[in-house]
DNA sequence: GTAGGGTTAG
């Protein structure tokens, strides 16, 4: 349902038809730097001693009086209309011209010193024991007196949330009038969110009510951002709707961290109407809420909703920054248009904006998830060539990409780069990676070094690190290693997920048929259900329900990306146990259950049947049923097109024995088919109607042929 | 960095 509302309003013009165009509108946020006005108040609010060496520089409404130590102006910088005295004797006072760029050097040279000693005690409070009487000590010691911006600001950088309340609350005894003491809350509020603790969150919202301090949009959007944060979509609705009953409306900022929220927790439909909303109601929308957008149709995999709001603001003249590319470069990358990966980031390096390394992981994801490895590496050199500033970060995507299309040497390389580099240390991903190439490659030994070499960096191995050792014991064939890495899993207390059971199987789907039995205990363990049904068919033994409603049932459940997998492996199983019956079954189901798509063709000119995303049980059931289905055509009278083939893909990963085409290439030589390796199509096993349809006949009644 | 929202991997 949600997802018809997706694409019944992701056409530029109903999307985005009631958005003002004048480019006014979507001017970018003006922060009210007038907030910092303060150190041209006559107030004592640069008078705080925190540190008994700060400056000391006292304000007037229309002269600024300096005294000493005077911060040192260049010469070119001042103004012709100072007293240059100043730096002779440090007890005198000058008078500058607050408007000066002088004046207003020397206020941000005071702001910035000032600032710097706040988050030195902020970093000290969050370090000290949680008790009233440490934060008192500690503050105490800093000076005697707070103001409250300097409270703001020493709150707004802790991030110690045990500590914050009580800094807070020293703070509410020390400040005897605070102007706004909901800043001080909300800043509070920031500390919980960055330790994703909301029940905190929740706890002093209370204690906020109680002393009579009224909310407002900016508590609200904290509080709903942490909600976000804590993926607790739930609760940022929630509090989204409580605030008219505290006479708030939530404005373009509030509406854009709820748009944010409803798309990360998948519901774009509300997401939606929430822009609609905010679109009738005039928001300014903004870059932020652009790209909040577009990363939510990007994860929705609706890429066309994405590039229609790059399109969108293009239209309506708002700049698009760095993010909004990086995030459009990750759509298409997931949309698998390598291609379009490639305009957008000429757009991007047209408009005036250089690469930075989220760009350049993008563009390798990019790449790599549409099989380009070429290009990607070619991304690689041109960062090496750029002496582009790494970080692990960006070496772990490059070795998830090596991984992918199974660039085993370029993945080693890649990690020695990132050894020598010394600032890049290997962390968990990187040696994920590093043990899934092997896995794949089958190299054992090599894979339990690098095992050993992570524990030893001390890391704890990973669901995908036992997934990918899983996989490499199977494919050799040491079951029991399999079973041990298997309860490593159970003993470290990690779930094994649907991409577990789908490598389970597939490892079964390789194993003897008397060594089955250990690993659907494995499978048992992990899901009950699946377990149960390859018991079923392994010993062949009664189901209670019927098989094909008791698969389907379990392909439903599995998320879609794992469901072909699943399916596969199945198959299999099934080929491999000689139940071509159930194998058939299963096919027909996948089929059904839009799993496989279009695995027949037909043209006028040629009958194909296409292989590319079958295991190889799976293409040889695929085989046997087109076989039958051709027989039965040809029984019927059928007309045959000149051309009848089998494309198998050739898969451009670089792991050895994977290859559907050799599989079918040796098949089709047992069949005695007339398919023959095209040599000037690659994947293509071809034959013509009349050699095709003597075949078919020699096949249905051999006993004539032989007669 | 300056009381609120955004990019960041299997």
């Amino acid at each position: 349902m949600g997802y018809h509302v997706i694409t019944s309003t992701s056409s530029p013009s109903s999307l985005f038809s009631s958005i003002p165009s004048s480019s006014s509108s979507f001017s970018s946020r003006n922060f009210n730097l007038g907030n910092f006005a303060f150190s041209l108040q006559p107030s004592s609010s640069l008078s705080l001693s925190l540190s008994p060496h700060h400056h000391r520089i006292l304000l007037h409404p229309n002269h600024v009086s300096l005294h000493e130590p005077l911060p040192q102006v260049s010469k070119d910088h001042q103004d012709s209309n100072f007293e240059d005295s100043d730096e002779k004797s440090s007890k005198s006072f000058i008078w500058v011209n607050p408007k000066s760029p002088r004046a207003k050097q020397l206020r941000k040279k005071s702001y910035d010193a000032r600032y710097t000693t706040l988050v030195k005690l902020a970093n000290t409070l969050d370090s000290c024991n949680p008790t009233e009487d440490d934060v008192s000590d500690i503050l105490n010691a800093s000076g005697d007196k707070i103001l409250e911006q300097d409270a703001v600001i020493v709150l707004n950088n802790m991030a110690n949330s045990h500590i914050a309340p009580l800094v807070l609350k020293y703070f509410q005894r020390r400040i005897v009038k605070p102007t706004r003491e909901v800043i001080l809350y909300n800043v509070t509020f920031k500390v919980f969110r960055k330790c994703k603790d909301f029940d905190g969150v929740e706890k002093l919202f209370d204690e906020m009510l109680q002393r009579g301090v009224k909310p407002d949009n900016v508590t609200f959007s904290t509080i709903i951002s942490c909600a976000r944060i804590c993926s607790l979509p739930n609760k940022a609705m929630e509090w989204f709707e409580k605030m008219p009953s505290f006479g708030c409306e939530p404005d373009d900022v509030t509406y854009s961290a709820m748009i944010d929220a409803y798309g990360r927790s998948g519901h774009i439909d509300m997401a939606l109407n929430l822009y609609d909303r905010a679109r009738t109601e005039k928001w300014r929308i903004d870059t932020v809420t652009f790209s909040t957008l577009i990363k939510m149709y990007g994860k929705a995999g609706n890429y066309d909703g994405s590039l229609n709001v790059y399109e969108e603001m293009k239209v309506l003249g708002v700049k698009p920054n760095m993010v909004i590319f990086n995030t459009l470069l990750d759509a298409m990358g997931r949309a698998k248009r390598p291609w379009q990966a490639k305009i957008i980031y000429k757009e991007m390096t047209n408009s005036g904006l250089s690469p930075n390394w989220v760009t350049y992981a993008s563009l390798i994801r990019a790449y790599g998830r549409s099989r380009y490895g070429e290009d990607a590496l070619i991304v690689y050199k041109e960062m090496k060539e750029k002496g582009m500033n790494m970080n692990t970060h960006l070496y772990n995507t490059l070795l998830a990409m090596c991984a992918d299309l199974g660039f085993s040497d370029e993945a080693f390389e890649i990690f020695e780069d990132m050894k020598s580099s010394g600032t890049c240390q290997p962390d968990s991903w990187t040696f994920s990676s590093l043990i899934t190439i092997c896995s794949c490659g089958g190299n054992v030994s090599e894979a339990e070094r690098i095992l050993n070499e992570m524990i030893e960096a001390g890391f704890e191995p990973t669901i995908f690190v036992l997934t990918s050792l899983v996989q490499c014991y199977g494919k050799a064939r040491r079951t029991d290693d399999v079973v041990k890495t298997f309860n490593q899993l159970l003993d470290l207390d990690i779930n094994p997920d649907d991409r577990c059971c789908a490598c389970l199987l597939n490892v079964m789907a390789q194993t003897s048929k008397e060594e089955l039995g250990k690993l659907i205990d494995c499978l048992e363990k992990a899901n009950q259900k699946l377990g149960s049904l390859v018991r079923y068919l392994v010993e062949e033994l009664e189901l209670d329900g019927d098989f094909r409603k008791e698969a389907s049932e379990l392909f439903n459940s599995f998320s879609d990306e794992v469901k072909r997998a699943f399916c596969n492996s199945l198959i299999d199983l099934c080929v491999n146990l000689n139940l071509m019956d159930r194998a058939c079954e299963l096919l027909d189901l996948g089929l059904t259950l839009e799993i496989y798509t279009d695995i027949q063709s037909k043209s006028q000119t040629q009958w194909s049947l296409h292989l590319k995303s079958l295991s190889s049980g799976a293409a040889l059931t695929a085989l046997h049923v087109w076989i039958n289905d051709l027989t039965k055509a040809l029984e019927s009278g059928e007309d045959f097109p000149p051309l009848l083939g089998i494309n198998t893909g050739h898969g451009k990963h670089k792991y050895p024995g994977k290859g559907l085409a050799s599989v079918f290439d040796s098949h089709l030589k047992e069949l005695k088919s007339p398919f023959h390796e095209a040599p000037d199509k690659a994947g293509w096993f071809l034959t013509t109607n009349v050699a095709a349809k003597s075949w078919l006949v020699a096949r249905s009644s051999p006993e004539l042929v032989a007669a």
